[in-house]
DNA sequence: CGTAAATTTGAATGGATTCAAACGTGGTGG
DNA sequence: CCACCACGTTTGAATCCATTCAAATTTACG
């Protein structure tokens, strides 16, 4: 019920931090190197274990957390209360940006796999926004849109189409490009929740993508071929206006 | 192809501008009155007709647009290139957000039905931006904000549950809180392509709602029956996490 | 008034859901 | 250390829902 905690493992700020939103977001405030000294201490690196929550959908929105490592899945209830997963954000996403206004969490964030995320209390946000010349304004708008985007291309990609064409989507989404392994520890509720479709029929199609090959490799680290699932992934259906 | 053309009936501002989320974008920038006085003047009051475009996908973002009266729906490509619709926006809601950071424009928007509408150069925002206090922040923000949700509540509400359910959500949200007739002019095509469907299979549930007297009333001018509609809309299924 | 666009309806097919039961797996305590 | 339990996953079989293709009908608009 309660908070969870999420300090542990803190440490400086380190060489990674160069793309990391965080730092893009407190230098975009242009602020002067006094000022920046003040606030980037302020911001450290925490870790979060699998299944934890950053923060909770009506939680008032405390901090902006930037992903350093690791997925994590929103939530949010639907009009029956129940929790419906309405998107996954991956390393580079900044969440919580509802701390800019002081506002609420619209969803609950948990961990899907262990987390690495940096942490930038509201004041401090706050702050900066008060300093802040127009470069922090366009930071902001550029992670909003983000935010926008990965929602509108959930309706997009995983809203139409037959479950298989979804599934072949949302697992080429959560495949690095590099070509690494995708994170394919979900949950199959989740994976069902965020294809709308039941439990077992997201196991039966990850089954199905198993026999043809499309994906191998052990139930914890598997593997994908992203060509093959590329092709599962066209042939849609439904017109429109 | 081109741009379509939107100027027409310009008006000066009026009493109506008093909820008018220009207005509020621009008071929010607390300027001196001097130079409130030189932007406002400069937003005028167009009107556009059914089934025309006020931007496109792709085009770069010129304006900002405030909708003052009607619907318009958002298109958005995808991995086929045949449009979605992937939102719904009235009376209030703010387009074009884009126009802050001389971003392109994430999807076409279509006016459903007769549109009467304020617009910002892009020129004036960033002017604004540039001046503005934290108060412009946080308006732009709350529009983001109510972007986000908006988008993310379709995915709920119209990502999950049987066809029927997801179509009793959608005439909810399209009828006004205060009783008054929905806008259910929607083409079927895009009432399917809202709701994850085929055509027809609006078509039919439209029908099934008409015969069981959920609906009513002229195909114009439909009414509906917000109760029993909200009784449709529940009774959803699969779980998740 | 006549054509094009949008809607409605039918019938057969295929896909997804539900309920149910079996299976694996990780963790805890005896 | 093993038994056991909780949890997640897999699979089956029947049912129901939605799609597809096709044709008829209505509506919009020049």
């Amino acid at each position: 019920m309660g908070l969870d905690l999420c300090q542990s493992a803190q440490m400086a700020h380190d060489l990674r931090c160069a793309g990391c939103p965080v730092q893009r977001i407190v230098r975009s405030a242009a602020l002067p190197a006094s000022s920046f000294d003040q606030v980037l201490p302020r911001s450290q690196t925490f870790t979060l274990s699998a299944k934890r929550a950053l923060y909770r959908e009506g939680d008032p929105a405390e901090a902006l957390y930037a992903l350093r490592r690791g997925w994590a899945k929103l939530l949010r209830k639907d009009e029956n209360g129940k929790p419906r997963v309405v998107g996954l954000l991956g390393a580079g996403s900044a969440l919580g940006l509802e701390a800019v206004t002081r506002g609420v969490h619209r969803h609950t964030a948990v961990a899907v796999e262990p987390l690495e995320f940096c942490r930038v209390p509201g004041a401090v946000l706050r702050q900066l926004r008060s300093v802040a010349g127009p470069g922090f304004v366009d930071e902001l708008a550029r992670h909003w849109q983000a935010h926008l985007d990965e929602a509108e291309s959930m309706v997009v990609s995983l809203g139409n189409g037959t479950a298989e064409q979804r599934l072949a989507r949302l697992l080429l989404k959560l495949a690095p490009a590099d070509g690494e392994n995708p994170c394919v520890s979900l949950l199959r509720s989740d994976l069902g929740s965020l294809l709308g479709v039941s439990m077992e029929t997201a196991s039966r199609l990850m089954a199905r993508f198993r026999r043809s090959g499309l994906i191998d490799g052990t139930r914890r680290r598997p593997q994908c071929d992203a060509e093959r699932l590329r092709r599962a992934a066209c042939g849609s259906a439904n017109e429109s206006s």
